[in-house]
DNA sequence: TTTCACAAAATGAATGTTCATTCATTTTTA
DNA sequence: TAAAAATGAATGAACATTCATTTTGTGAAA
């Protein structure tokens, strides 16, 4: 089946990405730890550059899906916060693959310009829940991009750091005041 | 001089992350940059690695030099710690090549093991003022991870909106929004 | 059910390009 | 004039991509 065996390849380049890291990676490489022949590659992408860019999209697709499924739209925001940081921590610790993936797209040479543009697609659930809170007066009147900051670049640092074995951000107790530090600067102070 | 080249070179490599990105960097380039021959680079770097490795060292020493100038440890913490983020974030500012350097040094396949174990290296000035304002009652009793997280992980995302250009960091307002909301996330609340 | 023909899919060896590194030669320095 | 420094053409390895060939799948006819 034709669609399988594109998620295969795809599936590939992830598992490498953490195997060997994203520039020892081949083609070669990839045809082999999918199961299929160097040449298949092409039938289902244009070349490398086009095989990079799809697997982002399935990420950002995949992770944003995960993320928002715990947006509770009814619900008191502070719940939903909480779901979502950890609906995405958790994500990004079973899957270190992705994270080390978007960390690396960014700066990588098969970047189109259109992706470059949409580069903060992941932040856009948090963005959501951000505009929510501030209309009911319960998170700070900032800017977006610091309000942003505040919650993405913890996490970012946080997950970077829990990989190299800095800190064990498995476990529950370290969750929660990570958790509630973030919540604490973009909150309202209801003292 | 020995020392002039050695310099022109790393310098050069600096300029042409900047022009082309990390991944299109071949040393003919980096030669040319230099104003030296391709040979010429093999007498002062053992390798590409060895010259993208001091490149990285070159960096955290200039970076945290500048940094822990701006640290006054006789006045007051919160003074520190306004003008060490200001020195970072103009620091960043006025060298977009140091910092998407650093970015992708992180995920580089020339990074020995010895470096990865320092890649927090960078942090050690914020670090150090975290301590202090632990031991004053000042700053949050937090895990030292979750402390440098709420102030590197903002800053590093607020930089990288920056040059996304979703964000204009340079106006004096947007970085007192920012340094304040940073620094409200780790201080203790004193009202 | 088996056979055959044709198309679609898959293969992987061959190709051409890019690029780090070397080293015989030249230039500079002391 | 001899040592040190610099040069850049030559080398060879790595690797993305191509394409002639092989394999697999499909369905009509026997």
């Amino acid at each position: 089946m034709a669609q399988d065996k594109k998620q295969a390849i795809l599936k590939g380049v992830l598992k490498l990405v953490n195997r060997v890291g994203f520039y020892h990676i081949n083609m070669k490489m990839v045809a082999q730890e999918a199961g299929v022949a160097a040449g298949t590659i092409y039938l289902y992408f244009k070349g490398k550059e086009e095989l990079i860019n799809e697997l982002y999209k399935m990420i950002v697709t995949e992770f944003n899906g995960n993320v928002l499924e715990a947006y509770d739209h009814d619900g008191p925001i502070r719940d939903s916060y909480n779901a979502m940081m950890t609906q995405a921590v958790v994500f990004y610790l079973n899957n270190k693959d992705y994270f080390s993936f978007v960390e690396q797209y960014t700066y990588a040479p098969f970047l189109f310009k259109e992706y470059q543009e949409q580069n903060f697609t992941l932040l856009l659930p948090i963005y959501k829940m951000m505009r929510a809170g501030k209309k009911q007066k319960l998170i700070k009147n900032l800017p977006d991009a610091v309000l942003l900051s505040m919650v993405h670049g913890p996490m970012n640092t946080m997950l970077k750091m829990h990989f190299a074995h800095k800190v064990d951000l498995t476990k529950t107790s370290m969750q929660k005041k990570f958790y509630d530090a973030c919540w604490e600067a973009i909150a309202i102070d209801k003292k």
